[in-house]
DNA sequence: AAGTACATGTAAGTGGTTACATGATTCT
DNA sequence: AGAATCATGTAACCACTTACATGTACTT
């Protein structure tokens, strides 16, 4: 479905940048719903260069050596806005192995799965203030104009994500008795 | 990792079964949180087999055409049993194309964006009805010994997923205004 | 002298999907 | 006669991860 070259297309058409401020990108902002190591990114901009949708110019780093900054083609800028509007059909599994060993803790003696459910609590739980603490960065919900409005949209799903599997473990641990 | 290794694994913890029964197994209960085609659950049963985790009986089926039954080895129960107890560690990202593209909505017509979530709005509305439906089935709450326990929590989970994402949409479409 | 950040790439392997391939039985 | 369900497998391909590989510059 070539979704990584929809991400990065995307990221170019906010603002010309290298493949290393790509998988800064995907580290930072975009963690949340996507994800890709440089292993992945610096084949597909030599194969989105070879289409056409992305071209770059060289240009020294700030150390000596050289790099690439892409820009967006008026061809990927069309490309990316053709699959923005088509239709998202409906995805398959959100593979998840947490979710996984809770659907066979009954295997488990009560203590280890009551330390499986809380381990878990745990981890959402320090995910969540995290993401809190991102989400005063923002003084205000961004313009629905500006490229920050999906982050702020994102953020916030991200967070009532956790929210809600905090919610759900909690009510795992109590049908535990 | 391995993973869909004990996902079968502890399918047939529960009860022997033949990989087309553990393929409508995948399709119907774990779709929520793992799935698998027939193409990736055949070859792994010849995989385990050669490990000595799972061992089959070979059968007559419904109809005339031999059908293998498998069923899991002490061995298999007992990697099973320390997977089940072992740390998960924290996943990468589950990624997800429709956040994808409301992260991007911004280069998007209003008309266009409104559209987007919409559509989203109206997918995760029916699935929600179908998985309440689905809630109908337990009368109870079951024993948190029994199989059909891991169900009931998935099931639950399941349902607070979508109602966030319903909730997290109708929050973005009032930030659209 | 060692570690981190910037910067770019390739190779081998895993996990998963789509398509190819076959055959019996039951239902419409 | 044709479609759906049961039943099992393989082959080609795609997406992604881990490891290999190199080099500069700045920081500790």
């Amino acid at each position: 479905m070539r979704t990584l070259k929809y991400a990065i297309l995307g990221l170019l058409n906010q603002k010309e940048m290298t493949g290393y401020d790509l998988m800064k990108q995907f580290e930072s902002t975009l963690c949340e719903f996507w994800s890709a190591k440089h292993s992945q990114i610096y084949p597909e901009l030599k194969k989105l260069t070879e289409e056409g949708s992305v071209a770059y110019k060289t240009e020294p780093s700030d150390n000596g050596a050289e790099k690439k900054i892409y820009h967006i083609t008026e061809e990927g800028r069309r490309d990316f806005i053709d699959w923005l509007s088509s239709e998202t059909k409906p995805q398959p599994t959100p593979k998840d192995i947490s979710r996984l060993k809770i659907f066979f803790c009954n295997c488990l003696p009560a203590e280890d799965r009551k330390f499986l459910l809380e381990d878990q609590l745990h981890k959402h739980s320090s995910r969540l203030k995290h993401l809190r603490n991102n989400q005063t960065k923002f003084t205000a919900v961004p313009d629905s104009e500006a490229d920050e409005f999906g982050d702020y949209l994102v953020l916030m799903g991200a967070i009532m994500r956790e929210e809600m599997v905090i919610e759900w473990l909690r009510k795992c641990l109590a049908l535990l008795g």
